[in-house]
DNA sequence: CGGAATCCATAACGATACTG
DNA sequence: CAGTATCGTTATGGATTCCG
């Protein structure tokens, strides 16, 4: 998504090329890839099945119309959503998982896991951190 | 990390606050935690233990000392990661996971195992995507 | 050494208007 | 309905300089 006229020097350190230390590194792709604010969100709406445009608009809360879009494509291009439009005026497109798609769910769900045990004492870390420097 | 003046309207749909379609659910926290480029790398070069700033530096390819110390600062003050000054000159300064950091690391070991998995399967898609598109 | 502060480029995103 | 196009704003992050 960002940089790729970056890649020059180095390379060649620690273990190769899966050296989460190095660009380009599958840890890195992956992030640039579920990292931004919507993409769990879309496919975690279509775990539960087929949508078509509308409809996710309606579940993903406060997503523009451009957002859904441009993730929507971004997951498309990686093959990991199908999108089936069909030929009808208004027109109607469906959006659905691949099974690549849907190996994402159950990380999804690992990672809503970890939210839901540790947010709250990362709230009030964070609100004590916060407090004891403002004084 | 965004958007906190946001929340006005709705708020009250599906199955409540941990509904993962309303805004501030857990999952949007995490990923506005975990979701930048440098904090899982960051986690995941302390996963090792106890490293200074430096040397963070060193293992985490191509970050800047500004993002550095940004991310280890908001990691600090989520309860996270300690940091440890040691009062010479010159200065030395430790950091480490905390219980809560720690639990984090099998959660990015999933992230990378699945990373491993699909990539190959994604860059795949990706550029015939693009190919048969700028057709 | 480990920052803080400033400046600046770009990328991400939202709002709005228009279209097949 | 499901987009595309354009614009303006804000967020993000790199480079640089300075400091205890």
């Amino acid at each position: 998504m960002a940089g790729k006229e970056l890649l020059d020097e180095r390379q060649e350190m620690g273990e190769g090329p899966w050296d989460p230390y190095t660009r380009d590194c599958p840890t890195r792709q992956v992030l640039d890839r579920i990292g931004d604010r919507w993409t769990v969100l879309i496919v975690g709406s279509l775990s539960g099945g087929t949508l078509r445009f509308s409809e996710i608009r309606k579940t993903v809360y406060g997503i523009s119309q451009k957002m859904l879009t441009q993730t929507l494509r971004g997951l498309e291009r990686d093959g990991l959503v199908t999108r089936t439009i069909y030929p009808q005026i208004p027109p109607k497109v469906e959006y659905q998982l691949t099974p690549a798609g849907a190996t994402l769910v159950p990380l999804l769900g690992s990672l809503q896991e970890w939210a839901k045990e540790h947010m709250s004492v990362i709230i009030d870390a964070r609100n004590e951190y916060d407090q004891s420097e403002s004084a």
